[in-house]
DNA sequence: TTTTTTATGATAAGCGCTTGACATAATCTT
DNA sequence: AAGATTATGTCAAGCGCTTATCATAAAAAA
């Protein structure tokens, strides 16, 4: 392994003059420094950042918690948050939680363990404390985790509302809420929510079908079935594009139309889903802008760890997307 | 930040004690053992891993370099990935190199720099040289890097084979390969080659449309479309399932009935698109497996680097899925 | 009891790098 | 030519932990 002192032997120079150039300090002709960058170059030497963290540098290391990159959504926003991530040179570890609240303990004590510089937050399975605990700059996604830790969010509450706007100025007056009902602080609760107050806006009734996002397909998909075969519905906002894809499909099997018997609209919008189903209206979420916002307040936070925040909460505006599935 | 000294002084020891419970080595009786433990856990203590690592210990980090987790195959296989390595007690450092060779080669440099233990290799961009020159435990996945680097993949061959027999048995006489045509060592190309050989076995001619990869959709769908429009076509092997959808719905838009009109197939079965598109027949990667294997090999190489393995070349047996697209 | 074995401590070196203190050149000012 | 500025070097300490060495004490075996 190169180290410092090869580079400095090469170089024809000290140590001392070489971690000079290297971190940028004290007095340095332009011809050493020349000679210490070819001296590096040849030799292909990068300083050793465990080394360097072990001074108390940052590590440039941050850790990704979040359910699963399987998921389209999750692994289009962890691949944006990676690209910004990269640009401002930090490196990503990625910590799938999944649902397994050991999984991101366990995690968390390797990043702190890791001297990692921050952690994003995504998956909800563990409480406050525990990220509190760890002393670590934290940005959250979708989940507000305490009142110091900053949440970057798409404007959930306006997605459900625009969703069931949209589903009513196409006709539909019976319309469903199909997904999670109930998990609190997560962010399909604030989709419902939308939902709800514009149900009343309209003056109809609301409608609640669960489909528990973590379930089975095919448990999913038998409540879906019951929801299309027993119930009056020609309209319905899904908590999720996957749970709409599978609506989309059982309809197809059923022989219900859509969009004649039955409007869909879904949420989320990652690209893949937009490019391969483009039937499918959604409320697409800014993704792009997102990770960008989480990885700009981290690295805040990194560079200045007791500055306060003039905001906590910000939720990105989204966009709904009108497709043949919601009667265009 | 607590440290070694801290849990010294608390459980009544000297370090020298603790750093024997924690590297498992020397002689300890179990009741100072326990007493450490229980410091260590009273001072949440994690022994800090940078320090560890300057010492020439492990780092238990891995790098992963992929094109794209927003891609669902990707996202799956990485998914599954980390949590292989995770059991293993390995921590995930994403690197998705998209088809920026710049970006790859930077992330290999700090790989090197952060001293990972090892490099699990699935992007494409790089030459051998600049793998070999890292000096680290490498596996790669699907792409032949080198001699002594051992490759995973799934049998490319045999599911271009099994797909173009596949549209064969149930009728299909015109049958296209449609994806990437050139890219050597990629490893649609193995797809590719299984398709030929088959063409020739039953005596058919064979037909290729090219529609690259990491081209715009735009230009995709007009490849396609011109396909579809111009072409006596009733059957294609499409090189992924995300060609394949886009074919299924161009077909859609123009009228054309699949499976009576034309038969499609597609390549790799992720679950996403398996769950989410329940018409589309595939040939499926056993990713799980992959994943598994990709970490056993890396580990081995890691826990023995001179060791010779009786074999560099693995390839795991794919599953035809049939569905409606084909015929059934 | 004597010898072995087991358990713990004190001390120090070192992993590769950073940084401060101090010294000495070389170059520039006026 | 004298002082100021800039450039480089030597030396040593330290980041938190591991590990080897040597010493000593307690427990077990003979």
């Amino acid at each position: 392994m190169v180290k410092l002192t090869d580079v400095a032997a090469k170089a024809g120079c000290s140590v001392t003059t070489v971690s000079r150039v290297i971190n940028n300090y004290g007095y340095i002709s332009q011809k050493t420094r020349k000679k210490v960058h070819e001296a590096m170059k040849e030799l292909n030497y990068q300083p050793n950042s465990v080394a360097r963290s072990l001074q108390g540098k940052k590590t440039k290391l941050i850790g990704l918690i979040f359910p699963d990159v399987s998921n389209p959504f999750f692994g289009e926003l962890v691949s944006k948050i990676e690209d910004q991530l990269f640009k401002h040179g930090y490196k990503t570890i990625l910590c799938n939680a999944g649902n397994d609240k050991e999984k991101e303990r366990t995690y968390l004590q390797m990043l702190m363990a890791n001297q990692v510089d921050g952690i994003i937050a995504g998956a909800h399975n563990l409480g406050i404390e525990e990220y509190q605990r760890t002393g670590l700059p934290i940005v959250s996604f979708d989940r507000k985790l305490s009142d110091n830790i900053p949440i970057v969010s798409a404007d959930n509450f306006k997605g459900g509302s625009l969703a069931t706007q949209e589903l009513y100025n196409h006709g539909a007056r019976h319309i469903y809420f199909v997904g999670n009902p109930t998990l609190d602080g997560h962010p399909t609760q604030k989709r419902l929510l939308g939902y709800k107050e514009t149900i009343k806006e309209l003056k109809l009734t609301e409608h609640i079908h669960p489909v528990i996002f973590n379930e089975t397909l095919a448990l999913k998909e038998m409540a879906i079935r019951d929801l299309l075969e027993n119930h009056k519905v020609d309209g319905i906002v899904a908590s999720d594009d996957l749970t709409a894809l599978l609506i989309l499909n059982i309809s197809h099997d059923l022989g219900i139309h859509i969009p004649k018997d039955l409007k869909i609209i879904g949420f989320d919008g990652s690209k893949v889903v937009r490019d391969f189903e483009p039937r499918l209206s959604t409320i697409v979420q800014p993704i792009r802008s997102i990770a960008q916002l989480l990885v700009k307040l981290l690295e805040k936070r990194i560079d200045n760890p007791t500055e306060e925040l003039d905001n906590y909460t910000y939720y990105l505006p989204v966009e709904l997307l009108k497709r043949e599935s919601s009667g265009n």
